[in-house]
Parts: structure tokens; sequence; C-alpha cells
DNA sequence: TGTACATCAGTGAACGCGCGTTCACTGATGTAC
DNA sequence: TGTACATCAGTGAACGCGCGTTCACTGATGTAC
């Protein structure tokens, strides 16, 4: 029975999630090496050239092997995106369970969090494409949820950790502050990894000095003009 | 005589440049409508569905009227990449040369700031399929020149206007710090465009006094732990 | 421990579609005299 | 102002390629008794 040609929506559905979890062994090699492969192919190429049959030559499989596990190349590089980000909220959730954000002046915030911000490029950086899989996460609409999934997961875990030490300031000051710290992070880290040779040191010390102070004046109210109106304003 | 079979080396050079430039005011128009069509496309897809053939259905165009101008989509994207950028140059320069950065203190530069960037937002929210060309900006390789080339230039006039405010900043220290500021400002434009429901009006306010709070604090030695070791080690 | 069978894993070969692109051509516009 | 010609602009129709995907099948692994 041919299936009914579809009515071609402008959307047409696209499942992201792997289909079958290998079980064998040997399977679950297979599906490793999709994904070792892809990130490998994406060192050199951008994730538009990146091909299903392409990946499958390159990593000595035949197409159905591929397709067994993963419904299209999204599937992979979906993957590949939640792999890394893991990688990277790991390493941050584990830093500011440390304390990361105890410290108690401006100095102090700096040298810890130039190390962690060092970090996360290099997880990019040692990342099997992971260059391509970051810009992957911000331009294809299906995986920018990912990132903001993982950004506001770790907003919140930086709020959680922060908002005892800024009792008067507003609930929702902080998160909105918390959010566009991380999302900023990641930029920078991302602006350093795309041009590793230019400034990387002090890239990293600014954009943490950056934030050191910022979080510092959050020990005085927020200057004019603000728009934090007053206390019972603050949920939107 | 048909052409010999391309060798396949990895980067096969696709040159971006647009071909002919319309001379007439038929052509002024398809070229135009090109543009338009393509822009209005990416309000609703990813620059990675977007293919000439469908440009072209949508615009009332046959192939080769496109491909007469533009040899490939890249050199679509790029043009109005281009366009995007000119826009957001012009405003953020006339602003510079209009004082922006004359500010005397934190409240007074919050107002600017908070001011333009809100226009670098709605910039981009009212150029059609701006959200997605920025996307592509950053994730298509060929193009990400662009969006280095702009904001280096940007930053280099944040740069001329700012550097005499604190001639004991070494110069070095004063460039990287305007090449940050400018490439998270965009960040965070675009985190406002991706989400803009969510918090917008607040999301600039914090974003510019990040930016605020740190060049104030210019005026004194940055503290430690610095890369900054010495004057003579500016230079990188 | 060996055999029979069920399930898992991967192959070889091909498919249809639509992408980028081009050819030979017609029609529109500009220009020289 | 009109005609002839050159150039510019766009059309209709098709091309080859490679993409995503699938079918019917073989081989490998696990399991029950």
């Amino acid at each position: 029975m041919p299936r009914p040609k579809a009515a071609h929506v402008s959307a047409p559905p696209i499942n992201l999630d792997t289909k079958l979890r290998p079980t064998q062994a040997r399977a679950q090699d297979t599906y490793e090496v999709v994904l070792a492969t892809a990130g490998e192919m994406l060192r050199t190429m951008g994730f538009e050239q990146l091909t299903t049959n392409a990946i499958c030559k390159k990593a000595g499989l035949t197409p159905p092997a591929l397709y067994r596990y993963f419904p299209n190349k999204y599937a992979i590089l979906k993957a590949l995106g939640e792999r890394l980000m893991a990688e990277q909220d790991q390493v941050v959730l584990a830093w500011i369970e440390d304390g990361g954000l105890d410290g108690s002046g401006v100095d102090d915030w700096l040298a810890k969090s130039v190390a962690i911000q060092r970090q996360m490029v290099d997880i990019i950086l040692n990342f099997p494409g992971g260059a391509a899989i970051g810009r992957a996460l911000r331009a294809v609409p299906m995986l920018q949820s990912l990132r903001f999934e993982s950004r506001d997961m770790v907003a919140d875990r930086f709020f959680q950790a922060i908002c005892v030490r800024y009792p008067d300031t507003p609930e929702h000051r902080l998160r909105v502050a918390t959010r566009m710290m991380v999302e900023l992070s990641y930029a920078a880290s991302e602006m350093v990894v795309e041009e590793p040779e230019r400034d990387a040191d002090y890239l990293n010390y600014e954009v943490c000095l950056l934030f050191a102070l910022y979080f510092e004046s959050f020990k005085s109210p927020p200057p004019e003009p603000s728009p934090y109106a007053g206390a019972g304003l603050q949920k939107q």
C-alpha cells in the first residue's frame, strides 16, 4: 500500500529521538561509531554539508545500519549536542557545588570563575566537532530548545546558589541576571573557541571581571533608570 | 567540452559575490524581490531548508533569473546579512558619534545604552528573517567572517571613542574589552530576539548595567589575578 | 553441552525526489544615426 | 521620430547528482530445554 502523499504542511514533524537503543555490544559500537564519525567530520565541515550517507561511508557502515538508531541527521546532532552540554553542565554544576560562587570579593570571584570559564572552552575544543556542534545548537531551530533547557537549568542552579546572598534583591531580578549571565558566558566561550588564537586568556579574564563587578553591585540597589519600579512588580 | 570532474578536494571554492549587478530598473526589481522573498521565507524556516528553487517559485521567477545575480543561496544570505549588519552598524556608529559613550557615570551610561540596545533588537525584529539571518551569520562558516568584520569594526570605533577617557589603561586591554563588549552585546540582542517575550526590557537593562559597571572599573587598575603583568607586555 | 529457534544487527542494492544548475531561446530595453 | 541593431533580462524545460530512505535479505548473538 503506497503511503499517502503527505499534504506537506509547513513543518513536517521530524522526530529527533534515537530509535532503537542498541542492546548488544556490537550494536553499541555502531551507535558510538556513528556519533564519533559525525563529530570528527564536523571538525572540518559545517553541519549543513554533513549527510547521513557520508557518515556511513566514512564509518564503514551501510545506511540501514545508521537508520536503525537515528531517524535523521538531526537526531545525531542532537545526541552529540546533548553529550557536549552534559559534559559542560556537569563541570559547572560541580563547580557551583564546590563553592565556585562562595567567594567573598571581586578578586576571589575572579580567580574561581576564570578557571571555570577556561574549562568550558577546553571542553568544547576537546569535544570532536565541538565548535560546529555549538554553532548548530544555536542555528538549528530544532536544537535550540536543547540549549535553552541546559542554560535555564544551569541558570536556576546559579540562582539557587546565589539568592541567599542577596536577600534584598527581588527574585525576578536575580533570575533574569543569572539567565543572562549563563547565556553570555556561553557566548564568550564560543567567541574564544571560534578564534582561539585571539587573546583567549585576556578575553576570559575580562569576561569574568565583567560578571564579578556586576554581581558585586547587587549589594546595592540597582541604578536608575531601572525597570524595577517596586518590589510588588517583580513578577512579570 | 565536458568540464573535468572536479577532484573534490575538501572545500570546493564557493563564490559568494553577487554576479552581475543589475543595470536596468526591471533587473533591480528582480534582485530586490529575490532578497525580499528569501528574507520573508527565513521568517518561517531555517536557512538550511531555504533553497534557490523555492525562492524562485515563491518570488514568481524562474531559476535562471535568480542565477543571473546570485551564484547560490549563500550569496543571497550574504547579501541579506550585509544589509542587516549595515543597518545595525549605521545606527551604532551614529550613536557613538552623537556621544553615546560620553556619559559621565553609571546612570548616564545606562540610559543611553539601554536605548541603543533596544534599537539593535528592533532592527533585527523588523528585518525580514532577521533572527534566522543572525543565526546563519553565526553558523555558516562562510558567513562568519562578515560578522567578525562588522564586530571588529564597531569595536574599533568603540575603542577610538573610549581610549582617551582611560589613558592609564593599556591599549591592548581596551581593545580586548571593546571587542568582547560588542560581541556580548550581539549575543544579548540575539538572546532577546530568540525569546522576545522573556523579560526583554529587564534583560536589556541588566546587560547594559553589566557593561556600565565594567567600564566604570577602568578608572582603577584591574583586580588580581590579572593577565596584565605590566605595561610592557601589553602587545600580544 | 548441544541443538533449535527467536531475536538482534547489519548488508547490498536500489528508489524517488528535489536540489543546484544550465541550455537554447524569446522578449524587453536602450542606443546610434 | 523612426528604424535597426546590440545588449540586457527573463523563460521553459530539462540535466545529473546525491540526498534521505527503504526493501528483502543474510549473518550474528542470545536463550530455552
